[in-house]
RNA sequence: GCCCCGUUGGUGAAGCGGUUAACACUCAAGAUUCUCAAUCUUGCAUACAUGGGUUCAAGUCCCAUACGGGGUACCA
């Protein structure tokens, strides 16, 4: 009885070997190759896009290819419309891959790009092990290995199946073939040759070169049961036949980079290069922790479509944490995209990386304003459409006069910053709808004057003898100042502050009182644009209502 | 428990042996032909976790301690 015939037993249907693997994916020919490689458990997190974002921005830097594979081996958490979620995400954000597997058909040469389709493979790749004495099965059950661990902790031993604790390995090849044909339940495990002792030097590409300790684990690598590979083994033959040449993932995986490293040079397989990219971390009370799709609404990106944030804007925030030296770096090039931004791994932070929405805000706001009226017009109705039937009505009822709101203050060096995502601007401009001002259950918010006859004056006064909708700028508020000059306001600050007894106020008063009963609000864009979209008949209109 | 990784002002962050320790935000004060969450100007900070080393010189290198994070699965 030999490894070949356990081998055999366990695998009697695999007839391919590694060697008809490697000819039918071969070598790219030094061309970078990046992957994102998420499991279908949900929707896409925003670690996940942040992640997507540095494999896709290093393969556009390199002219690469950037894949997507599907990582479903743990098929206890799979999500039926997971998969569907993860192109959807991937393509609002502009990100597509390059090779992946839609609907059962592949776009590129080196598929399956799903997992649970690329068994037979994995199955070559762990028989050669078997044959030459690196793999073994496991018979120890749950319970076995509970109790092993339990001791190990009791005696503040490192936990887990290795060394003299790894007893499998030990059994002889006919115990082994024994154990099977009884049909005793096994794993696959590696047999490692690792010293924990001894260390090794390991380049990670954010955090540099570490000295790690050899892996010494007899891991499993292929689990009972619907017998596909763990996560460990599925990287090794994945990313190696598909000539993967940079490994993006998460810095959780750092410590168990050596058992990977074991299993490529087990093979003789040329390592990837490592980029293990800083946790995506929230500050909650004085605790730092990972963000998370259950406790954090904006962890899922979901989120984002749904409040309405420009996908610029996403994928902005996401950049700034990807590297500090972004946002510079695009202040001096407001026209290039990102994909032209070099990315450089060293410059990610060391430690978690900082997801702050107010940051997203600010960036948001900062990019609407930079639009053209008419995109936003396109764009809030496009999400209004998915999300709200009375902006979506708003817009479609003018969509010139729609535009033209949305135009005030836009034109300009320094545009006006007040829209943060689209599902605000029905709170913003309400007021510019007769039928949303007549009904809607609002208070006027006069300030210093608020007796109701002198505002009443002051409103006829302007509107009966000074107000011309045909004026431009410079002469409408020429105008107010006359009209606070007639009624005793001073028209100028300045001289109110010197001798403010001499007047029933200033003119930042009666522009307050023309103000609030156009618009209700105290606060609005410029006034001089608001009552020229409004027109004098329904200014008087609106007048009326006032009591 | 064990193994990794990290710790610079209120916040996010530059700096990688010699700097007045950048920059941005927040905050405060002021400014503006009207309001403002917009814009501009000025200002604010007992910031290099602690203790030891190495060095002419240390956020910057080394060692300990504390604190935080990650891992320690037939999850990825």
């Amino acid at each position: 009885m030999t490894n070949k015939d356990l081998a055999e037993l366990i695998f009697p249907n695999i007839d391919k070997t590694i060697e008809d693997y490697e000819k039918m994916y071969p070598s790219r020919n030094g061309r970078v190759v990046t992957r994102i490689a998420p499991s279908p458990t949900g929707y896409m997190h925003i670690g996940g896009m942040y992640q997507s974002l540095v494999d896709y921005i290093i393969a556009k830097n390199n002219n690469g290819i950037f894949m997507l594979r599907i990582e479903d081996t743990d098929q206890k958490r799979e999500v039926e419309e997971a998969v569907k979620l993860i192109h959807e995400a991937l393509d609002t954000y502009g990100l597509h891959p390059d090779e992946f597997e839609r609907d059962g058909k592949c776009t590129g040469n080196y598929g399956p790009y799903v997992q649970s389709e690329r068994k037979e493979i994995y199955h070559t790749f762990i028989k050669h092990l078997i044959e030459i004495g690196r793999a073994y099965p496991c018979f120890c059950t749950k319970e076995e290995l509970d109790e092993l661990r339990v001791m190990q902790d009791h005696k503040k031993l490192r936990t887990g199946y290795y060394g003299k604790y790894a007893k499998c390995r030990n059994l002889s090849v006919e115990e082994m073939i024994n154990n099977i044909k009884e049909g005793k339940p096994y794993v696959i495990r590696f047999k490692s040759m690792g010293d924990f002792e001894h260390k090794f030097k390991f380049h990670d590409e954010v955090k540099g070169d570490l000295e790690l300790s050899e892996n010494d684990e007899d891991f499993v690598i292929m689990k009972s049961g619907d017998l596909l590979p763990t996560y460990h083994f599925a990287h090794l033959v994945d990313d190696h036949l598909m000539r993967t040449t940079y490994v993006i993932r998460g810095e959780e995986w750092l410590s168990s980079a050596p058992k990977h490293v074991e299993l490529f040079n087990t093979f003789g397989f040329e390592l990837p290069k490592y980029v293990h990219t800083p946790l995506i971390i929230k500050k909650e009370g004085n605790s730092i922790r990972k963000i998370s799709k259950r406790k954090d609404p904006e962890a899922t990106m979901s989120y984002y479509s749904d409040l309405g944030y420009p996908k610029e804007a996403v994928v902005e925030s996401l950049m700034t944490i990807i590297n500090s030296n972004y946002e510079e770096w695009h202040t001096q090039n407001p026209d290039k995209s990102f994909e032209e931004f070099t990315y450089n791994p060293t410059k990610m932070s060391s430690g978690g990386a900082y997801y702050d929405l107010e940051k997203l805000n600010n960036l948001s706001k900062d990019i609407i304003s930079k639009k053209k009226a008419s995109v936003v017009c396109e764009e809030s109705l496009e999400w209004a459409k998915k999300h709200s039937e009375s902006l979506k009505e708003m817009i479609e009822r003018d969509k010139d006069y729609y535009t033209s709101i949305l135009n005030i203050e836009r034109e300009q060096e320094k545009p006006r910053k007040d829209i943060v995502y689209y599902s605000m601007i029905e709170d913003l401009i309400w007021y510019m709808y007769d039928d949303k001002f007549k009904s809607k259950d609002k208070e006027y918010e006069w300030k210093n004057i608020t007796d109701i006859d002198e505002i009443k004056n002051i409103l006829n006064t302007y509107f009966n003898d000074y107000y011309d909708e045909n004026d431009d700028k410079d002469t409408w508020f020429n105008k107010v100042k006359e009209l606070c000059e007639k009624l005793g306001y001073a028209s100028n600050i300045k001289d109110y502050k010197k001798e403010p007894e001499k007047y029933k106020g200033n003119v930042a008063d009666i522009s307050t009182v023309i103000r609030v009963s156009v618009t209700s609000k105290s606060n609005t864009p410029d006034l001089y644009e608001i009552l020229k979209l409004l027109g004098t008949e329904r200014i008087k209109e609106r007048i009326s209502l006032i009591k």
